[in-house]
DNA sequence: CCCTGTCTGTGCGTTGACGCACATACAGGA
DNA sequence: TCCTGTATGTGCGTCAACGCACAGACAGGG
């Protein structure tokens, strides 16, 4: 099989890239690597978790679908983690969406064979929790920020958070579907994104958005951006 | 000393009333029990945390303080829960304070126990799991609400949280300090809190309020309330 | 090449929450 | 009893975001 792991590939996830080389063995026949379209839906909120992932270049966003089908991010997972922290916590599941925001590549291993490594302790044990501490920063800090601070403000963070995780500066995406990720109005989007563009922060054109200018983003965004980043840094750095 | 656990304090704190009986035994000796008063801090932001607490009639509330001084509550633990889960998913601290949102009784107990209890493995840390689990849902649905929600549907979901964590009806707490919870105006509660009176829901006099009505809250409360509700019962009932 | 669907831009009235100022009401101590 | 500090009520102008409507603008297929 051509989708079987290598270390190489393994270790393009900071995660797997930080377990203990006789953990990586015993994991590696079991991650398969696969590629993820855009708008893919990896779990439906409340649906069972066959499989645990760990994205290398696709980007991962965790939703919260309302019932009459407004939508909010808790949270966004690329390289730097997993989806599926529920598998390893013990409650299977999770009332939230997880669907591929930025087309790439993620690992995938069988729900049963994360669990008994999980329970084996070591150092992807101690990596789990870690990781998990560190979502739970990030999703305090969407709280925060969905809380106190403005359309304009939580886009750079969005823009940031979804640039760390980026392999290149282009991110294909339309406003449409960022101001579904952000809970708000296309058009509040749209008037973000110009202010940007103008600004020189970024460019784009139907879908297909270049980070030009981080600094320029980073002065927009408001504190939670960096708070999170300090935080990934501190747990996983 | 008179202030250490019997079991039949202890289980009053629902995560000790949930693990077995050998465990318990050697919690015990551990476990202080203490009285902590209205606005008391428990962790300051970035602190290093010397004791868990497992409450029984206090809550504790779980507050992100921005450098502007403005505030934000991400999630709030009573009886049902700990506070303090940073020392044993292994970061030491979070960029958050814990401040007690109503006077009661908790059990402390030292981070260096809670650890070497927690690596043990066992039903205790599975509870602690699953708990933190149950705590991610409702900081995610903080989240989602403070994008979405008004802060009348705000104000109803967070009376029903303190209620379900309260020993009676009554919760001593002024329309100023809910506001800092809720990182709302202090005239925004009181607009909302008056339209509760006037519907009969609840009654309040200068801090001291009651709840009369539950029914009317959950009325008034946006789907937030009864997901993490239902998530709670789900990974902890 | 045109047609159609999608993406982005813009205007306009509405609304919920904000910031500020100040009035009123109550409690507890001097 | 008065005085003072704190808690709550209210009005008013402002503003950010909303909902809606519709006008370009561009891409890809027939």
């Amino acid at each position: 099989m051509t989708n079987l792991a290598t270390k190489k590939e393994a270790v393009q996830n900071h995660l797997l890239g930080g377990v203990k080389a006789d953990e990586l063995d015993r994991l590696l026949p079991n991650l398969q690597l696969i590629t993820l379209p855009l708008g893919k839906v990896l779990y439906e909120s409340g649906e069972k978790m066959d499989y645990i992932y760990f994205p290398t270049t696709a980007i991962i966003s965790l939703l919260y679908i309302m019932e009459n089908g407004s939508s909010a991010e808790i949270g966004v997972v690329g390289n730097d983690g997993m989806v599926g922290i529920a598998i390893f916590m013990g409650g299977d599941t999770t009332p939230n969406r997880a669907v591929v925001q930025s087309a790439g590549k993620t690992f995938k291993m069988k729900a049963e064979l994360m669990k008994d490594e999980f329970t084996r302790g070591g150092r992807f044990h101690y990596l789990c929790l870690r990781y998990t501490q560190a979502l739970i920063t990030q999703i305090s800090q969407t709280a925060v920020c969905n809380r106190l601070h403005s359309v304009d403000q939580q886009l750079c963070r969005w823009l940031l958070l979804s640039h760390d995780r980026l392999p290149s500066d282009r991110l294909i995406m339309t406003q449409d579907l960022i101001s579904n990720m952000l809970g708000v109005r296309r058009e509040g989007i749209t008037h973000a994104a110009k202010r940007l563009q103008q600004a020189g922060y970024i460019s784009y054109v139907r879908g297909d958005m270049t980070i030009l200018n981080r600094k320029g983003l980073e002065g927009g965004a408001c504190e939670c951006y960096q708070v999170v980043r300090t935080e990934y840094d501190r747990l996983l750095g």
